[in-house]
RNA sequence: GGCGCUGUAGCCAAGCGGUCCAAGGCGAAGGUCUGCAAAACCUUUAUUCGUCGGUUCGAAUCCGACCGGCGCCUCCA
């Protein structure tokens, strides 16, 4: 049985679709002004898992994802370099494809662009203006907060505490400070679509609810963002959707902590972050995964290089045994023995883990333990049946590969795709080892030292010598 | 001020009433194997879970107070 933390109810309820096996799933993406952060990376991540887990189990997931491509910053960032603000949304969407792509998140069933959906976000507009809960200020649509009386039930404010706060901007054709934009006239030089209010742009919360309605219905299952999305985006999203179809909007919300440097939140707008761009080019898209798998979805995680290296460094041991069994695989090893080996004990117990809140921390733990008890019986006999290895890779592949997304279980014992390379090694492979016949290890050290050298690792096991790409 | 999260070994981090005299990863120390490496395996590394009280037969886990850290309430994953 999966529970979730439902952040709606603050606690634990057991997980049931509204129309199983189908699950509907809607995580907030990106607004495409630049490259998206470690931090951004971190939801799409831990989204992405929670995704996979759900097809772990059987259910058939549709995974929507907007992409924000109108906006105050893109039309900020189209004025400071020039160029239209089309232009500049299309660079960053086709960036973040390439960064998801990199950091192995499945790619969503669909992912709906404010732009292409205005004829849904004007028309919900307009049916909250009908029904009392939007008014138009010359151009500007307001939703009016003091219509929903459920204001506040997702993030727990009360409107008369939030009134009482310092931080809201005054803005005099609001009634209400809280109010917040659906529509915005257009100034001078902005993007505008036509509407019955004139020209203008959406709001920043009106396209996830259309998007939502228009992709998933009315009331879907799972809603996702980070924690800041909490209030005002998602409380916003369920005071327009709610007020519009007079149903429930969402039965799951999930939030992801954030991701701090030195203990203070990364954020662009306090400029002390890293791409998850660059981060790629140091470390494997799998560290960036396990690291943030080996915390609680819902917590701060604060990042640093040793949490990427440590991550990296754990993720060898899995990388070996997986070589390790793919070479196995190949002998088919009919000679060896099937160890006592209880499979079924640790796939429930991953479940088990998984089946707790997405519990990933306690599930890697699980694959390392897998691990290890896998190495020690290819370490106390002498050889093992490959049948045996056919069961490894099974739940390699259904766990480790397959849901957390940290381990390649392709053959990558062999240099891609060129034969005379490999059979370069393999003939200086048998050098060396004439070479150690003859105890001349100054000449067979050489080797295995020319070869490191160049990213190739030689490793000598009793009967004979494999190789390896060295992974950066 | 309101709402929420959080304090567990050198670092990261699970556990949330007994099966925990506390998982897993990194690091460190010793050992096995090896010509030497590497890999792998074995052992050691928290008498203790921010502090002080309380509830209980029993608490890291529940309650209270106190001391720290963080986030949201303003664009932000």
């Amino acid at each position: 049985m999966l529970s979730i933390y439902n952040t709606l109810t603050k606690q634990k309820e057991e997980f049931k679709p509204i129309n199983p096996p189908n699950v509907n799933m809607y995580v907030c993406g990106p607004t495409v002004y630049d490259y998206f952060h470690i931090g951004n990376a971190r939801s799409f991540i831990m989204a992405d898992i929670i995704r996979r887990y759900l097809e772990y189990k059987n259910y058939k997931v549709k995974y929507v994802m907007n992409l924000t491509d109108v906006d105050d910053k893109i039309i900020k960032k189209s004025i400071q370099e020039n160029k239209e603000a089309k232009s500049v949304a299309e660079d960053f969407v086709k960036a973040f494809f390439e960064d998801i792509n990199k950091l192995k998140i499945k790619p969503a069933d669909i992912y709906p662009k404010a732009t292409e959906h205005m004829n849904d976000i004007t028309k919900l507009i307009e049916e909250l203006e009908d029904k009392g809960f939007a008014y138009n200020v010359d151009g500007n649509v307001f939703y009016d907060v003091s219509k929903f009386k459920d204001y506040g039930k997702l993030s727990g404010k009360k409107i008369d505490d939030l009134e009482s706060g310092a931080r809201i901007e005054i803005n005099e054709e609001k009634k209400n400070p809280l109010d917040f934009s659906l529509w915005k006239k257009a100034k001078p030089g902005e993007p505008f679509w036509s509407s019955r209010w004139g020209n203008g742009r959406p709001g920043w919360h009106i396209e996830c609810s259309a998007m939502s309605c228009k992709h998933l219905g009315e009331t879907f299952d799972i809603h996702a963002g980070g924690n800041d999305l909490i209030f005002p985006h998602h409380e916003n999203e369920i005071a327009q959707s709610e007020a519009a179809n007079g149903k429930k909007f969402v039965n799951y919300w999930i939030h992801f902590g954030f991701l701090n440097i030195n203990d203070e939140k990364m954020s662009k707008s306090l400029g002390n972050f890293f791409t998850a761009r660059d981060i790629v080019k140091k470390y494997s898209p799998e560290a960036v995964r396990l690291s943030f798998a080996q915390t609680n979805y819902a917590g701060p995680l604060n990042f640093s290089e040793e949490l990427l290296s440590s991550a990296e460094k754990g993720l060898e041991k899995l990388r070996n045994l997986a070589d390790k069994t793919n070479e196995e695989l190949k002998n088919k090893s009919k000679d060896g023995i099937f160890p006592e080996f209880d499979f079924a004990r640790y796939e429930k117990n991953f479940e088990a883990a998984m089946d707790d809140d997405f519990n990933t921390p306690q599930a890697s733990a699980v694959i390392f333990d897998f691990a290890r008890e896998v190495n020690k019986a290819a370490a106390e006999n002498a050889s093992l049946h490959f049948e045996f290895y056919q069961s490894v890779k099974s739940f390699l592949g259904k766990t480790a590969e397959e849901v957390l997304g940290i381990l390649d279980l392709s053959d990558q014992s062999q240099l891609s795709g060129n034969s005379i390379e490999n059979e370069l090694i393999e003939l200086l492979i048998k050098l060396r080892a004439e070479a150690k016949i003859e105890k001349n290890f100054k000449l067979s050290d050489k080797i295995r030292d020319s070869l490191k050298e160049i990213g190739i690792i030689l490793q000598d096991s009793k009967d004979r010598t494999t190789f390896k790409k060295n992974k950066p």
